[in-house]
RNA sequence: GCGAGAGUGGCGGAACUGGCAGACGCGCUGGACUUAGGAUCCAGUGGGGAAACCUGUAGGGGUUCAACUCCCCUCUCUCGCACCA
């Protein structure tokens, strides 16, 4: 053994070993309990980055812990690996995606493996590989007879510099959620999934995900943006047509006193000559700083008192939900209200707060948007506003004006993108036939390899003449094929399912994914709380309605572990800086003072990033993993800090020179240990033992506690430290609580742990040893702290044998000499005893 | 504005169901070994005080024998939603 643990020598070794012992593999078996670890897979951009490993060091602790605790596990890894990058490097360094992308994948596979995270690769998905995407164009082909995909032309998000449209989720602040772009809109003809037939079923099914943080769940919901209400027909003075408008408060119709539309409504243009005026609104389309309104000149009737109101045409009125116009009530709608103000249009009230003063419509400073009782409203005067809303809108229903309605913010999702690197849409245009879906016997269909990037966006399909010529699978007349590829998104959505077959099974195979789903833990980031798990919930709930899988949600618990984050350095006027040409706090350009900026999380731009490979290659994979996991609680943001990494590898070479001092004592250990069974007598190092375990193990299985257990694992190095090792018996128990250390250890640190179980006597394989378990009387000390207070205060420490009664308690704590001095001439008004731990004596004031 | 989460030493973070605040690590201080230490090991380390002791979990109030923990108010930060009718 050396002296030193050389992990360049043992951490090749034993990656080696587990590849030849294929310890990660798994295969479906129904007499084995299950549990699926899934981590999202990455972008092949090239390089791990910090985020990878803190993401795939959790889960891969996760998988290998369930193993020790007899699951059989699937713990899979893939490559989402079609995507822009690609295309960009294509044009900028004029290599071809495909090899771009499949050089990345290799390279980071091996980043991977130098981790030691245990991957079963025979799983190993590759989502640009036709005999991934064909499935992508089946379930296209599946949704396209549900009637699941459709094809429509609309306004769509356009992104001028990725030269593509973006789904409504990818769309952040107005901007390109991948460059930042100020996205456009643009009118164009586009595949839909029809999402919004699930939207019900969607949000319902948040409440039931109960192993989902809250707020993931929340932004499903928002995102999904239910709101109940009534859609009514106001006719318009003098014309036929009528003005629909969607409302969620019914009560309130009563209280109308103008009728906003948007300016892209279809009425907006017939209803009012100004047209400059009509431009005016329409550049202030959707700014939210002021409220700008132009009167049409036209009047509506509210058909449930026939008031007639005026008819405007405002900025704040959104064309994209409900039916672009709206009923206004000032008097209970605060932008109506602002609106009304600002035009000095009449205010009605017709709720009345059951509490407080009466105002009259005039005095009102703001809109009442509370509960209260209808009043000016007819025969539904007196009524509970609450109940009036069911009541109102059952009467407009009854009487034709209108209809209850539900309407959701979540628009189908557009898949269509006008690039190259990505699923071919099996689709071809006959000028005969229409939109011929191209028949699932010719999948899938191949993304042709040779193409040329001309560098000015825009699909460079559509130059490939072998590929747009096609010929109609109906009618066999000429036709062009569909040169739009589907969002990546798609890929995303259903790969955990394809990992529940292996290579070379069928792909969707019934029983393996009967037995595997739904995944039981999946790691990944906040990021995608909306995006890519909205759309696998949709995905999971299509593939159940074509008869794949039985249960409608993929994932039964999501871990989103914080981000990676560091310290940064920014000068004010040569912006981001590396921490490295920071010296002595001065900008090495200017001179200037630096500031010392935010921790914010790792990025290229922000100059504070840390390469993974250059840690692993000073300090190892089990250093790196085991600092990642110890510094943060998983879901919390993470500080990196150098130092901190020194600190885990120091931490293991404490062990490792523990073992390496006492090996001889720790071998004959072993030797009398398994003479009594294992069981050595109970001294405090024993005790500690068993706590150790206890506290690893309730750590581990309450929210994946890391850090915590890790410290436990820490207190009990420190106690073996100090050890002394005098008679055989000591040695015995010395032994017991490495071995314990090593296996508790094994998952957050294996190839440490592999080459020290060699090293105590054990055979090769940890990681198919049983977890150990602790015994609960062991665990227990035999002499417990007994803290004595006066008033609350501490005064006294006693060390008293365990299971003391409360009267035994309460005697020694008052006969304690610091006790009696503190309570001297006192009166003792009453004495709380908490079993075995406390003692609390209330005092009065002087006798 | 609405919703969620957070605020604890010089730093990252602990603290079960109300019961010793600061586990564990980093940093720092002192010491040992050493030609040397940015290696390793040992000890100390919330603040004030020579000490007894006092004080301390964003700030203020309350409940309680006892509050980081429960209740009320205020402040700050992070995230999400935001003219969605």
């Amino acid at each position: 053994m050396k002296e030193r643990f050389d992990f360049n020598e043992i951490e090749p070794k034993w990656q080696k070993y587990w590849a030849e012992e294929a310890a990660a593999k798994s295969s479906a078996d129904a007499s084995k309990k299950k549990f699926y670890c899934l981590e999202m897979f990455p972008y092949p951009s090239g390089k791990i980055h910090m985020g990878h490993v803190r993401n795939y060091a959790i889960g891969d602790v996760i998988a290998r812990y369930k193993r020790m605790r007899g699951f059989n596990v699937l713990h899979p890894m893939g490559w989402d690996a079609f995507g822009m990058p690609a295309e960009n490097a294509a044009i900028k360094n004029k290599v071809h995606p495909s090899k771009w992308t499949y050089e990345n994948v290799a390279s980071m596979k091996q980043q991977l493996d130098r981790l030691g995270l245990s991957y079963d690769w025979d799983r190993e998905v590759t989502t640009c590989n036709p005999e991934y995407y064909r499935w992508n164009q089946w379930f296209f082909l599946k949704m396209l007879e549900k009637g699941l995909a459709y094809r429509k032309t609309s306004f769509v998000n356009w992104c001028p510099s990725c030269a593509t449209v973006l789904a409504n989720e990818q769309v952040v602040d107005n901007g390109c959620w991948r460059c930042d772009s100020v996205v456009v809109q643009k009118e164009l003809e586009q595949w839909f999934f029809r999402i919004t037939r699930y939207a019900e079923e969607l949000l319902q099914g948040c409440d039931d995900l109960s192993g989902w943080p809250e707020r993931v769940a929340v932004m499903q919901k928002n995102w999904i943006g239910k709101s109940e209400g009534a859609e009514v027909d106001f006719a318009i003075e003098g014309r036929s047509e009528k003005l629909k408008i969607f409302t969620t408060r019914p009560d309130t119709l009563f209280g109308v006193t103008f009728m906003c539309i948007a300016a892209a409504h279809p009425l907006a243009e017939t209803l009012t000559k100004d047209k400059t005026a009509l431009e005016v609104v329409k550049a202030k389309y959707g700014k939210e700083d002021d409220k700008v309104g132009h009167f049409t000149g036209q009047y509506a009737i509210n058909p449930l008192n026939n008031e007639r109101v005026p008819i405007y045409i405002a900025n704040f009125v959104l064309m994209e939900y409900g039916t672009g116009a709206i009923m206004s009530v000032p008097a209970h709608d605060q932008r109506d209200f602002e609106f009304a103000k600002k035009y000095g249009l009449p205010i009605k009230t017709v709720i009345q707060s059951t509490v407080g003063s009466r105002q009259s419509d005039e005095s009102l400073t703001e809109a009442f948007e509370g509960e209260g009782v209808l009043i000016n409203s007819g025969k539904f005067s007196g009524a509970k506003n609450s109940e009036a809303k069911g009541a109102i809108a059952a009467f407009v229903e009854a009487q034709g004006l209108g209809k209850k309605t539900i309407k959701y913010k979540l628009r189908d999702w557009g898949i269509s993108r006008q690039r190259y690197w990505g699923t071919p849409i099996p689709i071809i245009y006959c000028e005969k036939c229409g939109a011929v879906p191209v028949p699932e016997k010719d999948l899938p269909v191949i993304l042709p390899e040779a193409v040329q990037f001309s560098g000015t966006g825009g699909s460079p399909l559509l130059d490939i003449k072998d590929f747009v010529n096609a010929e109609c699978p109906k009618c066999k007349v000429p036709a062009r094929r569909e040169t739009d590829t589907m969002d990546t998104f798609v890929d995303s959505s259903w790969y955990f399912i394809r990992y529940c077959s292996k290579k070379g099974e069928e792909p969707l195979n019934k029983n393996n994914i009967a037995y595997w789903m739904p995944v039981d833990q999946y790691i990944g980031g906040i990021e995608h709380a909306v995006l890519h798990l909205l759309y696998s919930r949709f995905f999971t709930r299509c593939l159940r309605d074509l008869g794949i899988i039985t249960q409608s949600e993929p994932f039964g618990n999501l871990l989103t572990q914080g981000m990676v984050c560091k310290e940064t350095w920014k000068c004010p006027e040569h912006g981001w800086l590396f921490p490295e040409e920071v010296s002595n706090g001065q900008c090495p350009q200017c001179g200037n003072a630096v500031d010392k900026g935010r921790v914010e999380k790792m990025s290229k731009s922000k100059k504070n990033v840390i390469d993974p490979d250059a840690l692993i290659k000073r300090y190892g994979a089990d250093t790196m993993r085991l600092f990642s996991l110890f510094a943060a609680p998983p879901e919390r943001d993470l500080e990196w800090a150098d130092q901190g990494v020194e600190g885990a590898y120091r931490f293991l070479h404490k062990i490792w020179s523990l073992v390496f001092r006492c090996r001889q004592d720790i071998l004959k250990g072993k030797e009398i240990a398994s003479k009594n069974g294992y069981s050595p007598a109970v001294t405090p190092l024993l005790r500690k033992t068993h706590q150790t375990i206890k506290k690893v193990t309730t750590d581990i299985e309450k929210d994946y506690h890391f850090n915590t257990a890790i410290a436990a694992m820490m207190e009990l190095v420190n106690e073996m430290a100090s050890f002394k090792t005098e008679k055989d018996e000591d040695r015995a128990v010395f032994f017991v609580a490495i071995k314990n250390l090593v296996l508790m250890l094994s998952p957050f640190a294996p190839h440490f742990s592999e080459e020290l179980w060699l090293e105590i006597g054990e055979l090769p394989g940890i990681y198919k040893h049983a977890w150990p378990e602790w015994n609960k009387e062991f665990a227990e000390d035999e002499d417990v702290e007994l803290v004595v207070q006066v008033n609350g205060k501490l005064k006294a420490k006693l060390l008293v044998p365990a299971g003391l009664s409360d009267e035994e308690a309460k005697d020694r704590a008052l006969n304690d000499a610091k006790i009696k001095e503190a309570t001297e001439g006192k009166t003792i008004k009453k004495v709380i005893v908490v079993k075995g731990s406390l003692v609390n004596i209330v005092v009065g004031g002087g006798a």
